[in-house]
DNA sequence: CTGTCATATGAGTCTCCATTCATTTGAATC
DNA sequence: GATTCAAATGAATGGAGACTCATATGACAG
C-alpha cells in the first residue's frame, strides 16, 4: 500500500511526498526562516517581527498567514495586537538538522 | 557576534538563517523529494531514477545537480552508468521529522 | 460612533526556477 | 574512428510565489 493519505504507517506514499515537499517549502524562505528563528526566542506580536526583520507589516503577515496554514505557528489576539508562537517541536529540530547539515558542509569545502 | 559565518558557534547569522532557506528550498521541490526518498532505499543510477518517478533524464539530471551542489548526495562513475547516492545522515533526519509533523497535523484536523 | 492603531487581505508586478528541447560530453564496444 | 547508450548542460518557456500598494476588518479610546 503506497497510496495512505497518512494511514499509521510510517511509509509515506507519492501523495505524502508532495505533501512533504510542500511543508519544506515554507522553510525554504528568507523571511520565514528570520521569522522561525525569532519565535525560537518566545512570542512576537505581527509589528514586532516587522521591526526585527525591517520589513513591512503587510509582507509579514502574508508570510505568518502561510506559516499558520502550515500550523508551524499559532497566534491569539492581545487587544489591539496578536501575538504569534510556535506550534510545534519539529521546527527546533528541523532547522537544528538542517543547520548541522550546514556546518558539517562548510567543514568538507577544502 | 551575530556576524559569523559558520563559526563553532551555534547561533545562526542573519546571512546564516539566508543559507538555512536556500538549504530547504532543496527540499522544497516535489521531484527533489521523490528522489531523495528513493534513495534512501540505496544508491541508483539516472535512468533508474528516471523510469522510477517516470520523468525525463534531463529533468532528473538537472534536479541531482542541485541536490549534488547542496552536499545531500553524492556520485560516483560506473562504466556508462553513475551512481548517485545520499551523503549525509540529516537527510533521513530531516525528511523523518518533517514527515511527523504532517502526521501530527493530520491528526489535529478536526 | 469616530478616529486611531494593529492586523489581514486582494490585486498586480516582477523575479525565480522546474521542465522541455536540443545539443554536447563521456565511456564502452565494434 | 564510428556507433551507441548514459549523462550533463545551455537556452527558452511557463508558472508559482514574494513583495508592494491600497484597502478592509477589528479592537480600543475618547
Amino acid at each position: 500500500m503506497t497510496e495512505s493519505k497518512y494511514t499509521d504507517s510510517r511509509t509515506p506514499s507519492q501523495e505524502d511526498l508532495c505533501d512533504l515537499a510542500d511543508l519544506f517549502k515554507v522553510f525554504g524562505d528568507t523571511t520565514r526562516m528570520r521569522i522561525l528563528y525569532a519565535l525560537l526566542q518566545g512570542p512576537l506580536c505581527v509589528c514586532a517581527i516587522a521591526e526585527a526583520l525591517d520589513m513591512t507589516q503587510s509582507a509579514i503577515s502574508h508570510q505568518l498567514r502561510a506559516l499558520k496554514l502550515n500550523k508551524l505557528v499559532g497566534s491569539r489576539r492581545e487587544g489591539k495586537t496578536v501575538m504569534y508562537f510556535l506550534l510545534d517541536d519539529h521546527v527546533k529540530t528541523i532547522i537544528g538538522q538542517g543547520y548541522e547539515h550546514l556546518m558539517e558542509r562548510e567543514e568538507k569545502r577544502k
